[in-house]
DNA sequence: GATTTTATTACCTCC
DNA sequence: GGAGGTCCATAAAATC
């Protein structure tokens, strides 16, 4: 399972180079940016964007330090199966003790253990009104759409949606970090527009929309991973807590009441997607290496569970909202899989369910009632699973050359099963009828400058929609 | 068969 | 307005 990183020492710590040197770029770039525009006051190109992340002048990027290379057991020439006691071996040296003992030895900012919010924190302002506005959402349940009669208001503001009315405003656009976004979520809460992100250097970066319509911008960067973020995930019961993995085979716990990103489970191996069942706070279900699927359990402390379920990575782990046991996942293997938790042999996992494609599968995703299923291959297809028991498959020809440069598509549904939505390479989002089998509508707008490449739907407000970019820009799309 | 190299793509910054 | 730099994605081609 723990098994090949096909990244020898040498090109880790090449690629580790690299990364540095783009955050500090990036860093100075902002810095000249924001001296120019104070310096030369008025008219001059029209900047696409008003609003943007700032990173404070004093919290340079902390990247002169010498990294710590996390090597692969595989690369030393030890066996996978002594490495998955390893990677707990690390969570549990993750104490603040050991993590103050390796500061002195080596003053690294991918120390292992807890990371302050402040610590973690690149904005210039503070982030005291943030923490309150997650505390806020967390405390104020979904009032006016609760879970049970929720379902009511969405399904009537499903039926009324037209996909004509949604538009993108101007203020409705922000730069929330630097570089390529791989991942994008709201915050579940029906009255809040808290947008999270995750980019490929490893910062996550908030956006609180309607605090930026005030003087603030309402953006807020932390760095609290080493490397690309692979996941993100939230609880609707428990906004407070945010997940994210990373490349490097991290998992941390911002906790907003606690100031913290708790270092949650570490790893040699590359996490690749992260999920969580819809009613279970507890417990965390990731990939990790190529095909392996952990299962982490906080109550006891460690992965539970680890499965062997594909022959390559595997990029997006979904859950049935109907059933939980239910799960999806797709991988760069060409299938897309479903499982039932309760019943995989853990020698031969046999999915319910094999769904095959002609190249990597990007993302295989429940529709909001948990009948269908929606992949998204470099074959060029989305594919639409249907059926009592999935046996219905069409494939829907879609263009998903995304290049080097733009993180793959990955079709989203909307809020009912009616749409499923994903970006195009003309800088639109094309909008896919499962039951028409063909894209019917495609949203565009002249204030997007980059193509939208990984979605986000509002949990509860129907038509809002978060489109993310790979230069760090997020369209929050809204009903007129 | 396993590993390495190469072509592809779009964004942002600077001039 | 246009040139140059990007550089952890993927698959095909080339090489070992």
């Amino acid at each position: 399972m723990a098994s090949s990183q096909k990244l020898t020492e040498y090109e880790r710590k090449r690629l580790e180079n690299i990364r540095r040197n783009d955050e500090m770029m990036a860093a100075l770039k902002i810095h000249s940016k924001a001296t120019e525009l104070s310096a030369s006051s008025s008219a001059k190109r029209q900047r696409v964007v008003t609003k943007s992340y700032k990173v404070s002048p004093e919290k340079k990027p902390r990247t002169q330090s010498p990294i710590v290379i996390r090597r692969s057991l595989r690369t030393r020439g030890m066996p996978p199966e002594y490495s998955d006691f390893k990677a707990l071996d690390d969570t549990v040296e993750a104490t603040p003790v050991a993590a103050k003992a390796l500061t002195q030895s080596n003053p690294s900012p991918r120390d292992l253990g807890p990371l302050s919010s402040r610590d973690a924190y690149r904005g210039t302002g503070s982030d005291k009104l943030l923490m309150e506005r997650i505390l806020g959402v967390s405390k104020k349940p979904h009032e006016d759409f609760g879970y049970e009669n929720g379902g009511d208001s969405i399904k009537g503001a499903c039926d009324r949606l037209e996909l004509g009315s949604l538009s993108l405003n101007p203020e409705n656009i922000a730069r929330v970090v630097p570089g390529r976004i791989m991942n994008v979520r709201f915050l579940p809460c029906s009255n809040s527009k808290l947008i999270v992100v995750g980019n490929k250097f490893g910062d996550v970066g908030f956006w609180d929309v309607d605090s930026s319509m005030d003087k603030d911008d309402g953006i807020y960067l932390y760095h609290p991973h080493p490397g690309p973020i692979s996941g993100i995930s939230i609880q609707q019961q428990c906004s407070s807590k945010i997940f994210t993995s990373c490349y490097f085979g991290f998992i941390r716990l911002m906790d907003a009441e606690k100031e913290v990103f708790d270092l949650v489970y570490s790893s040699n191996d590359s996490i690749y997607s992260l999920s969580q069942r819809p009613d279970d706070i507890k417990c965390l279900y990731f990939s990790e290496g190529r095909g392996g699927f952990n299962f982490w359990d906080e109550r006891v402390g460690k992965c539970s569970t680890q499965w062997n379920l594909h022959e390559d990575r595997i990029n997006s782990i979904d859950f049935n909202s109907e059933n939980s046991n239910i799960m999806a996942t797709s991988s760069s293997d060409g299938t897309a899989c479903i499982w039932d938790l309760r019943s995989v042999n853990v020698d031969q996992p046999k999915p319910l369910k094999e769904v095959r494609h002609n190249r990597a599968v990007q993302s295989a995703y429940f529709s909001p009632s948990g009948s269908s299923l929606a992949t998204t291959s470099m074959d060029d297809t989305v594919g639409i699973v249907t059926g009592v028991n999935f046996d219905n498959t069409s494939m829907i020809k879609h263009n998903n050359q995304t290049g080097r440069w733009i993180s793959s598509f990955r079709a989203i549904w909307g809020w009912d099963d009616s749409y499923v939505f994903i970006g195009n390479m003309k800088r639109g989002v094309d909008v896919i009828s499962p039951a028409q089998k063909r894209t019917i509508f495609t949203l565009e707008s002249p204030h997007m400058s980059a193509i939208p490449c990984r979605f986000d739907a509002h949990p509860y407000n129907v038509g809002m929609l978060a489109g993310a970019t790979s230069g760090g820009q997020v369209y929050m799309w809204t009903l007129g």
